[in-house]
Parts: C-alpha cells; structure tokens; sequence
DNA sequence: TTTATATGTTTAAATGTTTAAACATATAAT
DNA sequence: ATTATATGTTTAAACATTTAAACATATAAA
C-alpha cells in the first residue's frame, strides 16, 4: 500500500461523516429538488430546528459540498458536489487498483 | 429527485459510518497489506486493545466489508470490496445523474 | 476431563455528537 | 437611530460511540 493511498482513505474521512447522517442526507436531498434555499427555507421543510440545520450546513460548508449565495440578510444554499464526487471517485481507483485481487 | 436515489442514498450510510473511522480505516489498509490475519495479529500491530479491535471489526463484517475464514480457534480476516465499491459507484452514478448539472 | 489459547460479549467510564434555547451579529427598512 | 428580519454562535442537556476491563464461550491439546 502506497503512501497515497493512506493519504486519499484518510481525506475521506470529513465526506464520510458528512454523508453519514441521515438530517445531513435530507438538506443534499431536498436541495437537489429545489436550488437554492436559504437556512428557514430548509428549517420549514423540516422537522429540525433552524440552529439545528444551520450546524448541519456548517458541517457540509466547512468540506465544500454546498456553496453560498448571499443576497442581503439571507444566505442561498446549493450543492457542489462536483469535487466530493471526485473524491470518491479517486478513492475507488485506488481501492480497485491496489487491494481488490 | 427518485425514490430510488434516496435509497441508494440512505442505503451508504453505514458504508460511510464503517470509512468515517481512523481505527477502521487502520485495520482495512493492513489488512490490504498482509491478509488474512487474525484478530490477535491485528491487535498486536495496533495501538488499540484486543476487545476494541473486536469492536470494529463486528462493525465491518457486518456490512459485509469483510469475511471470515475459521481454521481451529482462530478466525482470519480478509477485505471483501467488492460490494462496498460497487454500492459506492453506484451513488456517484445516480448524484452524477441527478444532483449535477 | 482438565488446561491453555483464541475469540466474542457485557459493562461502565470517557469521549464525542446532536439538539434546541438563549444570545450575538449583521443587513434592511422605517 | 430604531426596529425587524435572517443568520450564526455558544451553551448545556440528551444521546450515541468508543474504549478497556471483566466475564463468557468454544476449540485444541495434554
């Protein structure tokens, strides 16, 4: 197992935990119904609290998987999913090339 | 956004929850390195306790990341992927069509 | 049958995560 | 300036996870 493989398993890591909750996996799914949405926009269609969902966003900010549209008093949510994609993609090359026999 | 996309979705969450953990990730990278080893061979090239190593591996066997072999008292552990991988593209081929545009 | 070895399970403590209430900040409108 | 609205942060409680010690089980050897 080479270095680089260590490395892209343990970068995984913040997008596992990201996609791990189902609250978290809710906010992707409703935002790929309808884009973009503001925190009480996601809040009302949910049966969490708005500090609640605002941690959770936080959470998807902080790895990059949504991305802000601020427009006066209110922040705009939407998917870019585009680099964490790749991520797992990069990862499956590496699991099918270096520990699938 | 189909039914079968959140199910897919939901379907990764213990997958995400077994990679989302260093220890775990450990013992799949040794495991790709020598296989199969037991779980007191594991033990002894972890800084974890023979109980706690236990611990994670009853998480990924049973999510079927991995398979036993039983040969006397002792039971050697081996990667099984290829279902894990598979479930995975899976996800990026529905977020790929889907979620991205 | 008894003993030794390998493993799994239960339990309790420590740690980390998730949640909502209360508080703080910042922009927009009056 | 003051008020109202949208959002983020801090805090404390509830909850879940992780860990190692103690205990239980099961196979193998004497």
């Amino acid at each position: 197992m080479e270095q680089k493989a260590i490395d892209v398993f343990r970068a995984c890591i913040p997008l596992f935990n990201a996609l791990s909750d189902p609250a978290r996996q809710d906010i992707i799914l409703l935002l790929a119904e309808q884009e973009p949405l503001s925190v009480n926009e996601i809040a009302e269609q949910s049966n969490l609290s708005r500090p609640a969902i605002s941690h959770h966003l936080k959470i998807m900010r902080e790895i990059q998987l949504l991305q802000i549209e601020q427009k006066g008093t209110q922040r705009y949510y939407s998917l870019s999913l585009n680099q964490s994609v790749e991520q797992l993609k990069q990862l499956i090359d590496i699991v099918e090339s270096e520990c699938i026999f």
